[in-house]
DNA sequence: ACGGTTCTGCACCGACCGGTACTTAACTAC
DNA sequence: GTAGTTAAGTACCGGTCGGTGCAGAACCGT
């Protein structure tokens, strides 16, 4: 009951996803994200708490949608097949065609001021987490015998993760997919046979 | 002539360099960075112009300090130990016992306002440019059949340069000198014999 | 001693920051 | 029709942003 409303929290919550995702969360002022989402600031607040609370549920979508590649990655079948989705699915997400370049948990508070501490911390622990899923999974290729006896599956996955995170920078230096994808060719020659 | 200056400029820029590297360019406000400094808004911007030019000088700085092993590690003998050299260096650098964790030309400006354009492009040109004079490097090695003859420059710089990269994310994230450099092992794996 | 020059410290500028109080509008239940 | 509820729009809040005008202080050459 009440006065319905009269946008779309999903597209709302997309848009302010993207705006985040090529500024950053405190170079995202409440003026660009409620232009772009096509909404007051006050309806902003009333749908989502605060600028905050936003960009965690933007961040939320993030992890649903263009970042959804992570998890499916974890569900191939052997452990280089997990490696080789991971990192090409980076390169995909990290170079839109029509959307910003770059990784939004790379770039959204790698550096802050003390204000922004808190979603700064927030993007450390993502993407911690999403190396100790895959640290997991190879853990479990090592169980299988997918993986040689000797493998290191923590090591393997910080690589991977790393790997990741450097295509991300590179692709907000402005490399393209096919670059990316060489440059990913090129790391899983390290990977163990 | 005139009054003289009562503050170190070398010194005053080495801890406005500390406060870009841990803030961001953006983040960094004129208040933080003149405490730090130990001096007025009024006499940076005597000394250095702005907060721009101040950021543009503390590149310049953090150049010939802290990121000069890249620098260093083109005139190593062999393409490997070039390769060694530039990751082992970044490790260090990106994490310092007593100072920001991370590297100041991917965190000062990875995604902007606005406003910071300027010196998001300057850090964009400045990764890139390192780029290049890697491949330089790698190029000349294959001249002198240091590495094989099918090898890509290009592709093993962007490689190497995205490790680099990689490791300054990771370091951000916590990790420590002894965990990255097992992530660099790894990924010198690939590196062509 | 004195004019010229440069640096310092304080107070202040307009603009924008994230966030909100309040009025009005649009709906539902009765 | 009317009371209750929720959304939308405007106008505003104190605080901070990068940047500056101005007066006085510290030096120089003469």
């Amino acid at each position: 009951m009440g006065r319905p409303r009269e946008f779309d929290t999903d597209q709302a919550l997309e848009s302010a996803m993207r705006v985040f995702w090529a500024r950053g969360y405190e170079a995202a002022s409440l003026a660009e994200l409620t232009a772009a989402m096509g909404i007051t600031k006050t309806s902003m607040y009333a749908a989502f708490g605060n600028k905050e609370e936003l960009f965690r549920k933007a961040l939320q979508r993030y992890g649903a949608g263009p970042a959804a590649y992570a998890m499916r990655a974890l569900g191939e079948p052997t452990a280089r097949a997990v490696a080789v989705a991971f990192l090409r699915g980076a390169v995909r997400t990290t170079t839109p065609p029509g959307g910003p370049t770059g990784c939004l948990t790379v770039q959204g508070a790698l550096a802050s001021s003390d204000d922004g501490r808190p979603v700064h911390d927030l993007l450390v622990d993502w993407r911690n987490d999403a190396g100790v899923r895959l640290e997991e999974r190879f853990r479990r290729a090592v169980a299988e015998g997918d993986l040689p006896p000797g493998a290191d599956p923590r090591r393997l996955a910080r690589f991977i993760m790393t790997m990741g995170f450097g295509v991300a920078v590179q692709a907000a230096n402005g490399l393209g997919p096919a670059e990316l994808d060489e440059i990913v060719d090129t790391a899983l020659l390290a990977w163990p046979s």
